[in-house]
DNA sequence: AATTCTGATTGCATTTTGCAATCGGTTGCA
DNA sequence: TGCAACCGATTGCAAAATGCAATCAGAATT
């Protein structure tokens, strides 16, 4: 992965960042997927990330400023990645994304719900969704701690469509 | 590039068809440049594609539904490239790329222009852009036709920023 | 003491990219 | 009629990126 910097167009710049298969996956794992260790993203990848490219991406993350890396008390050699306020403002481009992805590619429809909802809940939702990751990654306070994180409920969303689909699939067969 | 189709998540699929360094960049040219042909493509590209990425990727968003080529009437060689509306759709997106690049990114002044019009006025200029590609390149009828296209607004202010930056630099020197 | 788990690193084959040269056909001009 | 410029690509080749499996050393668990 080089840096060009091909030329100072926003888009094109965004693109050396996001303009691979991988940067945006690892980034999507941690925010949505709430992930902070390397064997984390690396196992829970549905995707199956290769480990050499897992570590290339985070490095290259971090030296863009997105991630930052920090010492896990409980193990002297575990690292806990937390996303900055640079990736956290990424929350409105994926929702956007995974709005897009779902009109016009083959999703499945356990996947697509998390996109679905946070397309529904708009603005407000994503503010909240940013407001709680600044919580858990900056150690900012809460705005509003309310019970149910937007985390939890695109989660429980999933489990429930996991579910009915097992369900269905059983009382069909 | 290769259609793996890693997992249904509409994330992941919109990074096979965006997560390369090059296909969205020809996009935004044929959306903001208003480029229609190879060659446009080609020579007018800041940062430079190379014939055979770009006939690479022209072929690959044809593929996917983003685009269609049709012969020029004037010239029995060229082609002309259309976006379709699975195209035109991403424009709130680039919108929002373009905004979070010039937060987070070394943009230049006048590049950067054009994002920030856009982002300042929001969804209904997106929606008046998108009507009046749609009329480009689908032969709609525009819903309110207007004097000044979203395209020449954004253009216009770009020149101007380039004129303003060329006249400090010649006062100043 | 042995096993498992941690974040990586290494080697290697395959694929993709970037670059320059070139292709056969078309057009505009002298 | 000749000829240069232009049309959308294609080809060959070196360099870089990717995917995959094996492996590493230190730390924690059993």
């Amino acid at each position: 992965m080089s840096m060009d910097r091909r030329s100072g167009c926003p888009i094109n710049l965004s693109l050396e960042v996001f303009g691979d298969r991988w940067s945006l996956i690892i980034l999507r794992d941690m925010i949505f997927g709430g992930r902070r260790h390397f064997r984390e993203l690396l196992n829970g990848s549905m995707e199956g990330i290769a480990s050499n490219i897992l570590a290339d991406r985070l490095k290259r993350l971090m030296e863009l400023g997105m991630l930052t890396k920090a010492d896990d008390p409980s193990h002297k050699q575990k690292a806990i990645y937390s996303l900055t306020e640079m990736a956290i403002s990424l929350v409105p481009i994926l929702a956007h994304l995974g709005a897009w992805g779902r009109v016009w590619l083959p999703v499945s429809e356990e996947l697509s719900i998390r996109a679905e909802l946070l397309e529904k809940g708009g603005q407000p939702m994503w503010d909240k969704f940013m407001d709680e990751l600044r919580h858990e990654h900056l150690g900012m306070p809460l705005d509003t701690p309310a019970d149910a994180t937007v985390r939890a409920t695109l989660q429980a969303a999933y489990e429930a469509v996991v579910a009915s689909k097992a369900l269905g699939a059983s009382t069909a067969a």
